[in-house]
DNA sequence: AGCACACTGATCGTATACGATTTGATGTAC
DNA sequence: GTACATCAAATCGTATACGATCAGTGTGCT
């Protein structure tokens, strides 16, 4: 672990524990220690409360006055809902980020779905989310919106630190994306306005979304 | 306002400034210097440090590595995008709080409307703007996915942030609202689909956001 | 045995203190 | 008069210290 060492301790704390989180060496319902991680970090407890307080507010972990913290518990309820979000935004951001899509930018992402496609004959599903993850980036990565770019990316933060911890793939939704990606690739290439680029984007996080919900044996979303 | 006496005084100072923020106390490029808001509060810097930095997190306070933290200044952009942030997710919101929007729902949210149509006749815009804010609060208050609320309320906020330091109403658009409003519910009325709800919610908050646009001479949104 | 209550150890919350950094002002050389 | 170096005041960043609070445990009473 490189720190960067401009940055102040407040920062390193953050970056650490959530770096944790995200690869899951700290699992849910795990306490956070003030003056445990302190001494890791070799600094005092003040910046390390900050940036759990930090952590708190983006929703990884859960703070009681006077307890402490501990890294937040995922059910199904809370899955549903952070995918939710990001049904809704991550989409948007795509269409806003159109502009910025040109010919060198589909071939990159055309060559970074086919190496998803061979993932999956190779019958290898860690570089597949990997991939996934890093493909959907350059889907919104263009969006000039800040705010929204934000949400999004904390968005797939929250996934990452669940589907860490416990959370099942589910296999068979792995071709159909690729398929979808591909489909929403010729839209963009087409020309499509961003509005009908949105629409597919959330179309095709719909699909991951309802099929989650239908393995947990829920309603489908609303929207 | 009656502060709640078993508050952490971290909390306090969030609440204090981020009130004055959103009031307009303190307008875009004040200063907020950690030993006079403690002062101010008869507490010490460590606590006003960490609120100042959560208000940091929620974008209301621009932030700088030891030269220390201003109200954010608000340029047409910056608006922009707020308004962009919030066009997307409150309609999303409206449409999943669909479920909840019973007889008695639609009762309140018309006599509401009705009212801001009065302040209209009575040229009241302080009113219509408190009216506004309440009636939209009304439509995404009951979503059930507490992320997608959290960002709404967040969004408002950061609009009735920007609002009062010197942002011009557009009165033209106040009428249109009203009207929009009224189709709004009838559409609620008439038990369409969530999906239904969320376009013409959208549709609403494009117009408003478009009209600000083309006010201040930028070219429609894209979404 | 079961409950209530006080006690204890662990941990948090914040005051205080001091070193680190930035900013703006002052003075000096050109 | 301008550019640059130097310095002082202001302010931040964090270590340390201590009081406050909570969860768990043991003891005595019923």
């Amino acid at each position: 672990m490189v720190a960067v060492m401009t940055a102040s301790k407040s920062e390193a704390a953050y970056q650490l524990v959530s770096e944790r989180i995200v690869n899951g060496a700290y699992s849910p319902g795990y306490r956070l220690v003030l003056g445990t991680i302190a001494d890791e970090l070799g600094c005092s407890v003040v910046p390390v409360r900050e940036a759990i307080r930090r952590l708190e507010a983006e929703g990884l972990v859960h703070f009681t006055r006077n307890v402490g913290a501990t890294v937040a518990h995922v059910d199904s309820t809370l899955y549903l809902h952070t995918m939710q979000t990001l049904m809704i935004i991550e989409p948007a951001a795509t269409a806003l980020a159109a502009d910025a899509m040109d010919a060198k930018w589909l071939a990159k992402a055309r060559a970074l779905n086919e190496s998803m496609r061979q993932c999956l004959e190779d019958f290898d599903p860690v570089s597949f989310t990997r991939m996934n993850t890093e493909f959907h980036q350059l889907l919104y990565g263009q969006c000039p919106n800040p705010h929204i770019l934000d949400l999004v990316q904390r968005g797939w933060r929250r996934l990452a630190a669940m589907r860490a911890s416990s959370f099942t793939h589910i296999p068979n939704r792995a071709r159909a994306s690729v398929e979808e990606h591909e489909k929403l690739l010729d839209l963009i290439a087409d020309h499509a306005t961003p509005a009908q680029i949105e629409a597919a984007a959330r179309e095709h996080r719909a699909h991951t979304l309802n099929a989650y919900l239908k393995a947990a044996g829920m309603a489908p979303s609303a929207i």
